[in-house]
DNA sequence: GCTCTTCTTGAGAAAAATATCAATAAAGAT
DNA sequence: ATCTTTATTGATATTTTTCTCAAGAAGAGC
């Protein structure tokens, strides 16, 4: 079974239903990894799929664990499809990211999930930090 | 050395300053703990300070270390001053937050900077995951 | 096929967040 | 204290994001 139509599938579970719209935007991210809402309404508006209809489809396909949301340092939004094994390491000073492997953070993950009672196994997750250089910046020690 | 004095002095040696409005803002976050930019604003619009201004200088804060911002599961930012030990996980669900000590990442966070060269350990993390109510909910699975 | 229920969308209004630019004011030097 | 430099603010316009609500469409049951 192709990806989209699991996806078809988990949301149809839930009683809700997988439409052009929500396609046509899972398509996006698809072809093109990280995008912004307003990269994303580039890629569907000659589909006739409207603004509002991007943003509330990119939460509600977050909110279902389909794409992934990742806090870019100046506060805005990216997306990206879920299925990956890793998250981001995002600079607070100049954005740039890097990537850090689940098993970096597994034994971490696993104490808090038996501590808070959440579940961590099945999210992406943004970590903000100092990348190396901004750390010589004088603009960014802390 | 009052934490206020500290704040200003720690801006004037970058070349910045500290000014009313900054203060006030710094006062408001101090005295609320966790604040979105519109709650900030309602508390410093007495003393003059416009919209604008609480945006560029909850960023401002931000980008110097001085306020974290937290990144809420609706994508709304709140901010809070730093110097506290601990993170956030947020159900990427209802919202509902719980406190992560420090030390229950640090080991992790230790590792991470090893391999990527990042600076963690001066910054607030925001953690997403889903709490115990949302896991048995239907619409929460993954 | 038809009906019913309810999830989804589009259109437009509303709110939140950002950018521009001239005027203001803070910090340092004289 | 005064002057100079330039970071900072307010006012405004603009963009981005969210909300409301009626119309449209998907799926279940008959």
């Amino acid at each position: 079974m192709s990806c989209l139509a699991r996806h078809s599938q988990t949301l149809r579970a839930r009683g809700y239903r997988m439409t052009p719209q929500r396609l046509a935007i899972l398509e996006a991210l698809h072809h093109d990894g990280h995008l912004s809402p307003a990269q994303v309404y580039q890629r569907v508006r000659q589909t006739g799929v409207t603004e509002a209809t991007v943003y509330r489809t990119l939460e509600f396909l977050r909110a279902n664990g389909i794409v992934f949301a990742t806090y870019g340092c100046d506060g805005h939004l990216t997306y990206e499809l879920g299925g990956y094994d890793h998250h981001h390491l995002v600079c607070r000073i100049c954005g740039t990211q890097v990537q850090v492997k689940q098993e970096m953070l597994q034994d971490a993950l696993n104490r808090i999930e038996q501590q808070t009672g959440y579940r961590m196994t099945d999210g992406h997750l943004t970590l903000v930090g100092l990348c190396p250089s901004c750390q010589g910046n004088s603009q960014a020690q802390a």
